[in-house]
RNA sequence: GUGCGUGUAGCUCAGUUGGAUAGAGCGUUGGCCUCCGGAGCCAAAGGUCGCAGGUUCGAAUCCUGCCACGCAUACCA
């Protein structure tokens, strides 16, 4: 679909050219754009911009510009009709030439052809929940946002590293330490050990509001821990392999896997040359006890960025910055993104301040990658929402629904598995990342409309489809021998359309970090099919050639759609 | 106070980076199963695009100022 835009573009700017004006393909590519409605059709340029300097009003430029291009129709076959219609140059194009285009390259592998990745690495830091701390619906976002990122990066050619960087250190296992000595229960830390030791971090929040003395006892475990303290050392390790233990069994779930799980102690070691570095730069500052680095250059507003507290303890800051540090060194990253949420925003901006002030060239090659905040769930308060338990829900439901589906009841619950992840996962994917939202059972587990399943079931439909055309005519059409002028209905010339902008979609989708510009694409996609598809036509009939066309189409949609699908982390269903 | 973010239908959200009549889903109301899977489709109702200015042929989109909400604002992560 590229080329095509490419030759409109070409030839309008040759055209305007001869009209005397000093237009370029850039300005051109900037004013074409799409009709509002596809009777009009497949191409419209507005031509506003250039009524100045001709001194003639956009209509007559583009009543001109039409009758130029109109007698130029017959060399290219792409193209049918150029029209004028007002102040817009409409452009319709030859249908059969486009779906022959558009349909063969879905359906050779080339969904995706631009590799501008080729070469270079992107290191991405997601998921990283906090050990000791069950996997809430608050650690979905970072994972699923990142895992998406993850996929669409090296689908483009990226070399992508996927680190989990695990929230394995700092003073919450002080917290947790002092509050496992006062109230920890061997046996049922034996039987269930996330939900005793989130149950001690609750009480230890709970206690501390009382009795503010307590932070400071959790501030001195951890700096005995940092000590190399054996005890506080015994029970960090502890903490630490049972969490790793439950979320893995996530991961699995959810087809999330990392290059690296390097958390936050594995940069223990590099604190002191860190800090070192950061000294010997000139830029350390002693503040109120504590030893900090202004940013204010690089970053107004901010206040400085602090490296060591009083009591000479690292903050997870300094561990970020030790990690960088250590990521460079290994990867020479074109790109290190962070998928975390918007309220760390300050965090980054001080952490990349004191990059920039260490004058490294690697500076601006950091992002944060935000999301919004899910509101309703509080770690601290105990609310928190189990991600495992939400998962069981949707695939419960989805299990109901199927209940009268002839199915092996193994088949049953393995597709009851993929709907209910893929509902929970394209639910987080489908909304803007910045936005806000609160958690809602409700919205989640819901399976009409714009949904994971409402998309998964389309794609069934299509392999349904697929399967009745083999039962009636024995094997599918060879795309070369399809008769593309036989799909004339409007649904799917549109639906040819947009297929033939699926690269397009996921380019935009990954220079945003905006996964759900891809969710939206494909229920779009979904969308137009199915109003196709409720029409009263047949994909099916005895026509064979028609049939043939029809399927064909719909094969092309379907490598879309799982391709699309793919890349989110969304399961296909076979049957539901 | 300051910084960042968000305000579009009752609710949840789109709006192709400034273009033609602002669109979906949920919910509500009414239709569509003698034919490919109804987790679907069609239709109706529902809008001062937070408010007020400004920029220009043209603004939900850009600028300024307000308002509301959220987050952040150094020894948590």
């Amino acid at each position: 679909m590229n080329e095509i835009r490419a030759l409109i573009v070409e030839l309008v700017t040759e055209q305007l050219v001869q009209l005397k004006v000093k237009a370029d393909r850039s300005e051109v590519e900037k004013a074409l754009g799409r009709p509002p409605t596809p009777d009009l059709g497949d191409y419209a340029l507005g031509c506003f911009v250039w009524a100045k300097t001709l001194r003639r009003s956009p209509a007559s430029i583009a009543a001109d510009l039409a009758g130029r291009l109109s007698e130029r129709l017959g060399e290219y076959p792409l193209l049918r009709e150029i029209a004028a219609v007002g102040p817009y140059l409409n452009i319709r194009l030859d249908s059969a030439q486009v779906a022959r285009l558009v349909v063969e390259r879905c359906l050779s592998g080339g969904l995706i052809e631009r590799q501008p990745g080729q070469g270079k690495t992107v290191v991405i830091d997601f998921s990283s929940p906090n050990v000791a701390k069950p996997f809430g619906i608050g650690h979905l976002r970072s994972t699923v946002i990142g895992a998406a990122i993850g996929r669409i990066y090296r689908e483009l050619g990226y070399q992508v590293v996927g680190i989990n960087h695990l929230g394995d250190w700092g003073t919450q296992f002080g917290k947790l330490m002092a509050a496992w000595l006062s109230w920890g229960d061997e046996e049922t830390f034996r039987e269930q050990p996330i939900a005793h030791l989130y149950e001690l971090y609750v009480r230890f929040h709970r206690e501390e509001e009382a009795d503010p003395g307590l932070t400071q006892v959790a501030r001195d475990w951890f700096k005995r821990l940092e000590d190399g303290d054996r005890q506080a050392r015994d029970l960090w390790r502890r903490f630490r392999e049972a969490s790793l233990a439950e979320f893995e069994r996530i991961y699995r779930r959810m087809g999330v896997r990392f290059e690296h799980v390097w958390g936050e102690a594995f940069y223990e070691d590099q604190i002191g040359p860190t800090v070192e570095r950061i000294r010997k730069a000139g830029i350390l500052e002693e503040s109120e006890g504590a030893m900090v680095v202004r940013v204010e250059e690089y970053y107004p507003d901010t206040s400085p960025c602090l490296i060591l507290r009083a009591d000479g303890a690292s903050l997870y800051t300094t561990r970020d910055i030790a990690a960088v540090l250590d990521r460079w060194e290994r990867f020479h990253f074109d790109r290190m993104l962070y998928v975390t949420g918007a309220d760390q925003a300050d965090h980054f901006r001080k952490v990349f301040g004191v990059l920039k002030r260490l004058q490294l060239p690697f500076a601006d090659r950091c992002e944060h990658v935000p999301f919004g905040r899910i509101h309703g769930i509080s770690t601290r308060k105990g609310t928190l929402v189990f991600l495992e338990d939400v998962f069981d829900r949707a695939r419960e439901l989805s299990l109901e629904l199927m209940r009268d589906r002839e199915m092996t009841d193994p088949e049953r619950e393995v597709e009851a598995e993929r709907i209910g992840v893929g509902a929970v996962v394209f639910f987080d994917l489908s909304k803007e990342r910045i936005k806000d939202s609160s958690f809602n059972w409700e919205a989640i587990l819901q399976i009409t409309g714009r949904t994971g399943p409402g998309l998964q079931y389309t794609q069934v439909r299509l392999k349904s489809l697929q399967a009745r055309y083999l039962e009636r005519f024995g094997e599918l059409p060879a795309p070369e021998v399809v008769r593309w002028d036989l799909l004339r209905e409007p649904e799917l010339m549109g639906l040819v359309r947009d297929l033939g902008e699926y690269e397009q979609v996921v380019f935009r989708a990954a220079q945003s970090y905006e996964p759900a510009i891809l969710s939206r694409y494909l229920l779009d996609l979904a969308d137009g099919f199915n109003t196709f598809y409720s029409s009263g036509q047949r994909i099916v009939s005895e026509d064979a050639p028609l049939s043939a066309a029809r399927v064909t189409l719909c094969r092309a949609l379907l490598a879309v759609l799982l391709s699309g699908m793919r890349l989110l982390g969304v399961p296909a269903p076979d049957r539901m």
